[in-house]
RNA sequence: GUGGGUGUAGCUCAGGGGUAGAGCACCGGAUUGUGGCUCCGGGGGUCGUGGGUUCAAAGCCCACCACUCACCCCA
């Protein structure tokens, strides 16, 4: 029985890693620009972390973490998240020593332990960037352009930024009881998991998708009239340097996020093309979590992408096979080699092109009707012919594709450099 | 964790008790060293796995597994 990879866990192949790389060049070419500056993180942590920053209660860590002994008996456990080990790190390391602000962002793979489905793997990817040391809703601002920059950049121009905010320490408990009363209240009208959550998470009350809970949720208390003072003005100057920049978002009260960690300032992007799982970026502000995490007491704010539903959606938006193929590897010169006499003039023609930075494509032992059949295939526009013929006079044949016309001695086998290049028609 | 759908060639799928198929892809030939179009030929399958029913199972029955979509939750 062969080996197969563990459900969750994908390969990606061809066009659809090309795209993958594709879109990461693109984010990271934005974060750049916003000051954002790499950081490489583990993808193991101690559970403790995790158990810390994202709470006990929340499902993740509840029952969506890959977690097991070290030899020692440690709890470690595959990050199921970024901003924790970035906030580790931010703390380990010390870095508002350095700078009174900072700005770092990530890569790689995340892993949870859910059901799959289209658009949620166990392994999967994410973009994220944090923004440590500013509480202003400049800050806020500045961090949500960013992310519509990065849709832009990427052609999800139809993809809608959904914001909301979540209260801070000093207003979000005391709304908790009051939706928490309010739960009570209606009890024997809710959906049994609502039932479940006016204890466990009661702002989950708010985005159940069952019909009768959804009618009833509008009579729920919301979030907005139970803000403090502050709360409320720092979301409006957050929503007012947004409308001056043209940003557009929508603000819904019943966003309601997964991690605890989060207050004030809360967001989420949607895209289309993704089926049910529609979210491609999530993310918020942060005030409380470094000082939870032993730091000092610093704001902060970050949002993380989902690569693999980015490139869902940026599929669906370019959706024709037209644009798939221009993922494609098209080797500039396809190297025919015929016969064992020509392969070591076809090997190091091909090197010496290929440290020039050609793309070459390399293939022999076989008839040159199957050579010329793959150098087609592959949309080779010219394939250098190494046969008997050519290797007497060290010059070979090149096949112009498109034209149908060889070119009898055209690449010398000791040409070097532009003289080369020239040859065999690539422009530098 | 719960539910639905699907498992037959590398890919997309047809076949519903009686000799395993098509299209595409791959390889070869027509054209001794020249691609796309056409024609001809070829290789490739424990019909997801295990058990049962039957003279006979890819097909019917049971169990399991995998994939997939949805719930849940999230990126």
């Amino acid at each position: 029985m062969a080996i197969s990879a563990v459900k969750g866990f994908r390969d990606g192949l061809g066009s659809a890693a090309r795209l993958y790389s594709e879109i990461e060049t693109s984010a990271i070419r934005v974060l750049e620009r916003y000051g954002f500056s790499q950081i490489r993180l583990p993808i193991l942590e101690r559970t403790e972390l995790f158990a810390r920053a994202i709470g006990e209660t929340t499902d993740i860590v509840e029952k969506e973490m890959y977690t097991f002994p070290d030899r020692d008996g440690t709890l470690l456990t595959l990050r199921p998240e970024g901003t924790a080990s970035a906030v580790r790190a931010f703390v380990e390391h010390h870095l508002d020593q350095t700078d009174s602000v900072t700005k770092l962002y990530y890569s790689g793979p995340i892993f949870r332990h859910e059901r799959p489905q289209k658009g949620r793997y166990r392994q999967f990817e994410q973009i994220g960037a944090e923004l440590f040391g500013r509480d202003d809703p400049l800050a806020d601002a500045e961090v949500l352009t960013c992310v519509r920059d990065v849709l832009d950049e990427l052609g999800l121009a139809t993809a809608r930024i959904m914001i909301n905010s979540l209260g801070d320490a000093s207003c979000r408990p005391k709304y908790r009881e009051r939706l928490r009363a309010w739960g009570e209240e209606h009890r024997a009208e809710l959906c049994p998991n609502c039932v479940r959550r006016i204890e466990k998470n009661p702002l989950r009350l708010l985005d159940c998708k069952e019909e009768g809970c959804r009618k009833l949720s509008e009579t729920a208390p919301l979030l907005r009239d139970s803000l403090c003072e502050p709360c409320a003005s720092h979301f409006a100057q957050v929503r007012s340097l947004l409308d001056a920049m043209g940003v557009v978002y929508e603000v819904d009260p019943r966003l309601v996020r997964g991690l605890d960690y989060y207050e004030r300032t809360s967001f989420e992007v949607t895209a289309e093309g993704l089926g049910s799982q529609a979210a491609v970026a999530g993310g918020g502000r942060y005030d409380g979590l470094v000082a939870r995490l032993g730091g000092p007491k610093i704001a902060a704010i970050g949002f993380a992408f989902g690569l693999d539903r980015l490139a869902l959606a940026v599929q669906a938006a370019r959706a024709t096979a037209e644009q798939d193929a221009a993922l494609a590897l098209v080797p500039a010169v396809f190297i025919a080699s015929l016969g064992a006499d020509t392969r070591a003039d076809a090997l190091a023609l091909a090197r010496k092109l290929r440290r020039l930075g050609v793309r070459v494509e390399l293939d022999g032992g076989r008839s040159l009707k199957s050579l010329m059949r793959r150098a087609d295939r592959l949309g080779a526009p010219r394939v250098l012919i190494l046969g008997e013929d050519e290797v007497a006079v060290r010059r070979g044949t090149l096949r112009h594709m498109t034209e149908q016309r060889d070119e009898k001695q055209a690449v010398d086998f000791d040409l070097e450099g532009p003289a080369l290049l020239e040859a065999v028609g690539v422009a530098r």
